[in-house]
DNA sequence: TCCGTAGATTATTATTTGGTCATGTTTGCC
DNA sequence: GGCAAACATGACCAAATAATAATCTACGGA
């Protein structure tokens, strides 16, 4: 289970991630908002710990960026501020949670357990994060970078496909089993034509390419 | 929007009785755990803010009841101790949230409210909207952009069925078994012909429609 | 009984999809 | 460097799917 935590002071952070680390958690560590972010969306967290006051980009503006991107991973926020109204600002820009410092780890670390539980009881296991690319299964949705893509039918389950894979690779001939559900080779390019619509829609116009292409092996997303 | 609030103290308990009503929430309340219990065992409430130290019974041994019991009412708690060990308890003994007294009153109703927008997610309401389309599901009503819609009983479970189901899409199949409680493909259009009505009323002369078509998978609402 | 309405069915038309093919491009190997 | 295989790309088109209109049926009330 990996737990992202942004926080500038060094000893703070240090604290927080020895805690984590004892109690069975991959941490992560982010020293400024906009770092902060850049992981948040790439990667999945079980759930996020973060600083409000932050050098580059404050906490609130982080988190409700991230929401803006349907990233829902569940973020409690910390705070040296103490003031009732910096707390009802972190509850309603996206965060789940608040505590201020100084605070005891112990507590921190309840209430992260609190959220994540309450996060897995919601959270439907049917969306798919590969780096900024989130795909709703639900709502036949996906977006790139926050940006939301319109995919046909094959696209969408071809996409889904790889994603479920994220990272592996697959070949054509699993392609065409799963996605199109034939049992032998058609003969033809579908599965390189498919892919090529897709790249269009989902890598196009990104500077970090997310479909692969290993020669002779098959494709895969990362 | 009923709320539930159970506090000994007389004068806590009048203070947040009268900042709650002035938010526009019903308040009711009890003085000791054990009518607290009952209370929110009967009815149904949309949080529960209950004090720790209680006669009768305290309030995590009234929580843990209601857990068993599967009543979900969000609860948060509020205590005159602000030891961690005893904030720890709360969030597993089954709160959602702890505040220490003393607190502000803004800040138990913004953490009362984000309570209850992720509680929303469960609940069972009575009437549905989706962007400027209501529907009254007890005085059978629909309005779009504040005017009302005259609906046949078919569409309206058609409706109503795709309004329950906000942004994800169901097939044609669920609406079938679901709005004409078929168990096997008619094999008409049934489900087509309907949607073209649904839309002729609904979506007709708006800019936006909320009627989508998701081909070879089903429609949406959104 | 007759009419009106709700709702189902059928027929027709429109639209979208996704596979195929032809061609261009890259890659790796000899 | 030349070559072949593998892959990318874009245009095309038939089949699948959906929208719409028209027609039919069943039922309840006047």
């Amino acid at each position: 289970m990996k737990i992202l935590l942004v926080e500038d002071d060094e000893r703070t952070a240090a604290f927080i991630i020895k805690g984590l680390r004892q109690a069975g958690y991959i941490v992560e560590h982010a020293s400024d908002g906009e770092t902060g972010l850049a992981l948040a969306e790439c990667e999945q967290y079980a759930a996020a710990v973060v600083d409000i006051m932050l050098p580059r980009r404050d906490g609130l503006s982080m988190v409700e960026q991230l929401r803006r991107h349907k990233v829902l991973t569940p973020v409690i926020f910390l705070s040296a501020k103490s003031a009732v109204d910096d707390r009802i600002k972190g509850l309603q820009s996206g965060g789940d949670d608040y505590l201020p410092k100084p605070f005891a780890f112990s507590e921190l670390l309840a209430r992260i357990q609190a959220l994540m539980r309450r996060a897995a009881a919601i959270a439907e296991p049917t969306s798919l994060t590969v780096a900024d690319l989130t795909m709703d299964l639900i709502r036949r949705k996906v977006w790139r970078a926050g940006q939301e893509i319109e995919l046909q039918a094959k696209e969408f389950a071809l996409l889904e496909y790889l994603m479920r894979n994220n990272g592996r690779v697959v070949s054509k001939i699993m392609i065409i089993e799963h996605v199109w559900d034939y049992s032998f080779d058609p003969q033809t390019n579908i599965v390189e034509a498919r892919i090529c619509r897709l790249r269009d829609k989902v890598d196009r116009g990104s500077e970090r390419k997310l479909i692969h292409t290993l020669r002779g092996i098959g494709y895969k997303i990362e």
